[in-house]
DNA sequence: CCAGTACTTAGGTTG
DNA sequence: TAAGTACTGG
């Protein structure tokens, strides 16, 4: 019993209120994933069985952090039969184990969103449609807020207000798009990230013994975050709960930051409408921040009109006030608050995993990225392009997705000519008309050219044989091959490997596509040692998940110590000590896109609110009172947010003045704020980051003061052991040219290679 | 068919 | 600015 003691009153009541519905409403930092993880744990003591509980978390990572603390509380090895994960990777699982019910094939392909927007634009272009009109990226976002809402592309196409809408739009023609883009996926067996969503509903809704089979199943429903969740996820969760009702919400109006892709706080109030006999609690302490900040943050949220009522309160001390910073650039403002963080952390020591810099939108990340990489800082950017969306990773991938499911339309379209083998464009266009004709996949015409008459010389002909016998060679051991050697055998002879290795121009990005090539190669590595003895340890197996990874639930246990950028957005759920808040002006926080409604302006302040509310012990706002938008500059004024804070928490700053003299001005050129390229490189010996002195070597070059000289044997950490050939460059652009036994030669920017001296003569 | 070049145009957040 | 597209000449 000692574990509820870890819990306060109102956190203790929530976690043994195990039946029935309950409503926990949590403020910012009051432990509202603590209640979860104890309830769950809870449950378990209590005897209810583990296959029978599903809870439904924000991201993959959150699910296996808490999957490792209930472990920790209950001991054994229950916690793992729990159904744990996002709603998209639950039901991505279900829907592959009942795919047949719907039509799909167990091995259907998860379309990114780049996939779709690629797919409605051949669609667009098929329908001979001004593409200026219908930009894929619009119609995509009105496909995906149908389907969220459960309408079908029939039900669209014949819904009266709806096609009064797109006329309005002057977009007639999308609820066709709609029906093409739904036909063009089915036959390519694949499903959107919306379609994970909206098949779940089809599945439940047409098959009782589907339904009824997981409503028995998860007796008892978890959902977290509750306040972000759309309307088919709120459909999903009725309907599995409806048996038994026991299903357990938590969340916190105050931070519904998604309405963007259909999340709705309607769904709360409907919780009182579904279950009327349902329990709440309400967290209000937060354990987290100082006074100063949870103040301010409440005094801002005040001002929206469309919220639940309650008082977040700490016991917490005072704390600092909250910094407010302006520069003149967004250049300056990387500079400023990066040299404030440096100096912070060497100053007081921290670690630089204390520090983290939010921001609106992903594009912000550039300046404060290129003063990270002056001070030798170590960072991480999550979000923006994630790793399995970089081409190179895309195409190999494409080839294993092909290779699992050959209707895949846009894999197809991916590689059928990368690398070049001389298939052209209008040839590629005549198989996806002739694929339309025919109501079937690009697949089923090249197969087999007997079948269906295509309009295709008997060159480009013999060429596609070749390639459908290369696909079909790798299918043959996709099932009975382990990953890593197929995948190896793919990245060889589809040529991708060879195209990324071409030994001439191989420029530091060349160099790149080729690392994250071997980075997904050794990843594919890892999962087949991980995988356990009853466990596939296919191809296809390793494929199943891998569109649903995001950046935030890469756990690679490399180096921990790094600064943390990421969009607000992505920041939810999480805390840091030092938390610095910038690009705060006008029309991009709040983004200019929503101020034309009330409601949308609420949002982006619930989007303050939460950002405020991840710092710990300090938090910093920062903005700039001009910024580069598409190579010219725009003068901006301070976020209305920083006024709408009580002044009372505010300490106002200007960076070239007052708070003394940085340890690191030299560092990072102040007096260029329009950075015209001219910057010196950075060299001071004086000046090395606190994680190269603590982390594993002295040796260690991960700043550029370097001893090295042509001639010393070195360990690189991807490449092992190799002797340096030349050197050139100086402080941050130094390259080394170093000789390789088992790759060959590489240059490589010792800013970023972090080499060990094996031995120096 | 393909590579190199000129031109255009982005509006934001995610699984 | 930067990425993606359309065009041109081999």
């Amino acid at each position: 019993m000692s574990y509820l003691e870890e819990l306060n009153d109102s956190q203790r009541v929530a976690v043994e209120n195990i039946h029935g519905a309950t409503m926990v409403i949590a403020g910012a930092g009051s432990g509202k994933t603590r209640v979860l993880t104890y309830r769950i744990a809870h449950m378990i003591d209590q005897g209810i069985d583990p296959f029978n509980i599903m809870a439904l978390t924000f991201t993959n990572k959150a699910a296996k952090e808490m999957t490792e603390r209930i472990s920790q509380i209950i001991g054994g090895g229950e916690a793992k039969n729990v159904t744990m994960g996002t709603f998209h990777s639950v039901f991505s699982r279900i829907l592959r184990y009942n795919a047949d019910r719907l039509g799909y094939p167990t091995n259907f392909t998860i379309y990114d969103t780049q996939d779709s927007k690629s797919l409605l634009k051949d669609i667009i272009k098929g329908f001979s449609l001004d593409d200026k009109a219908y930009k894929p990226s619009n119609v995509f976002g009105r496909i995906s807020s149908a389907k969220n809402n459960l309408i079908s592309p029939a039900s669209y196409a014949s819904n009266p207000e709806i096609q009064q809408e797109d006329k309005m739009s002057k977009r007639p023609e999308l609820g066709r798009i709609y029906q093409a883009y739904a036909t063009r996926c089915f036959n390519a067996g694949a499903m959107d990230f919306d379609d994970l969503l909206y098949q779940t509903n089809i599945l439940l809704r047409d098959f009782p013994d589907v339904l009824s089979y997981y409503q028995q199943k998860f007796k008892y429903v978890l959902v977290d975050e509750y306040q972000d969740t759309n309307y088919a996820q709120y459909l999903i969760v009725k309907k599995i709960a409806a048996v038994y009702e026991n299903i357990c919400v938590v969340g916190d109006d105050a931070q519904s930051i998604y309405s963007f892709r259909g999340a709705n706080i309607q769904n709360i109030l409907n919780f009182k409408k579904d279950y009327p006999d349902f329990k709440l609690f309400k967290l209000e302490q937060n354990y987290r921040s100082t006074k100063n900040i949870v103040e301010a943050a409440n005094g801002v949220i005040a001002k929206n009109k469309d919220q639940i009522k309650k008082t977040v309160w700490t016991e917490n001390i005072e704390g600092e006030k909250i910094n407010v910073i302006r520069t003149l650039t967004d250049n300056e403002e990387g500079k400023t608050i990066i040299n404030k963080i440096f100096d912070k952390s060497r100053g007081e020591g921290r670690p630089y995993s204390d520090f983290a810099i939010l921001y609106r939108t992903n594009r912000q990340s550039r300046s404060f990225e290129e003063s990270l990489r002056k001070l030798n800082v170590p960072y991480k950017i999550y979000g923006g392009l994630s790793f399995y969306q970089r081409k190179e990773i895309k195409d190999l991938l494409a080839y294993f997705r092909l290779a699992a499911n050959h209707n895949d339309e846009e894999a197809l379209k991916r590689v059928i000519n990368y690398p070049k083998r001389g298939i052209g464009k209008t040839t590629i266009e005549n198989i996806i008309i002739a694929a339309n004709q025919y109501n079937v996949s690009p697949w089923d015409i090249i197969a087999d050219f007997g079948r269906f008459p295509v309009a295709i010389n008997s060159g480009a002909k013999n060429k596609i044989s070749e390639f459908v016998t290369m696909i079909k060679s790798f299918t043959a051991q996709i099932e009975t091959m382990d990953a890593y050697t197929l995948g190896q055998e793919i990245a060889k002879s589809s040529g991708i490997l060879k195209e990324l290795h071409t030994d001439k121009d191989k420029g530091p990005e060349e160099v790149e596509r080729y690392q994250n090539i071997e980075e997904l190669l050794s990843g594919i590595k890892s999962f087949v040692e991980n995988q356990g003895e009853s466990e596939s340890k296919a191809l296809s197996e390793f494929m199943l998940d891998v569109a649903l990874l995001t950046d935030a639930d890469e756990d690679k246990g490399d180096d921990k110590n790094h600064v943390t950028l990421m969009t607000i957005h992505s920041s939810k759920g999480l805390e840091f000590p030092h938390v610095y808040l910038v690009g705060l002006e006008e029309n991009l926080f709040p983004s200019q896109m929503a101020l034309n409604t009330r409601s949308e302006l609420e949002e982006e302040r619930r989007l303050f609110y939460v950002a405020v509310t991840r710092a710990k012990t300090t938090c910093t706002l920062s903005y700039a009172t001009s910024r580069f938008q598409w190579g010219n500059l725009i003068s901006s004024e301070a976020s209305r947010f920083i006024s709408e804070i009580d002044e009372k928490f505010l300490n106002h700053e200007s960076p070239a003045r007052g708070q003394g003299r940085s340890l690191s001005t030299r560092g990072v050129d102040f007096e260029r704020p329009f950075s015209g390229g001219l910057n010196k490189p950075f060299t001071s010996s004086s000046l090395k980051p606190i994680n190269s002195i603590k982390s594993n070597s002295s040796s260690s070059t991960g700043s550029t003061d370097v001893h090295l000289k042509v001639g010393y044997n070195v360990e690189h950490d991807r490449f092992g052991k190799g002797k340096i050939t030349h050197l050139v460059g100086l402080g941050a652009d130094k390259k080394a040219t170093i000789f390789f036994p088992r790759h060959g030669s590489k240059t490589v920017l010792l800013r970023f290679a972090n080499l060990k001296v094996v031995d120096s003569e």
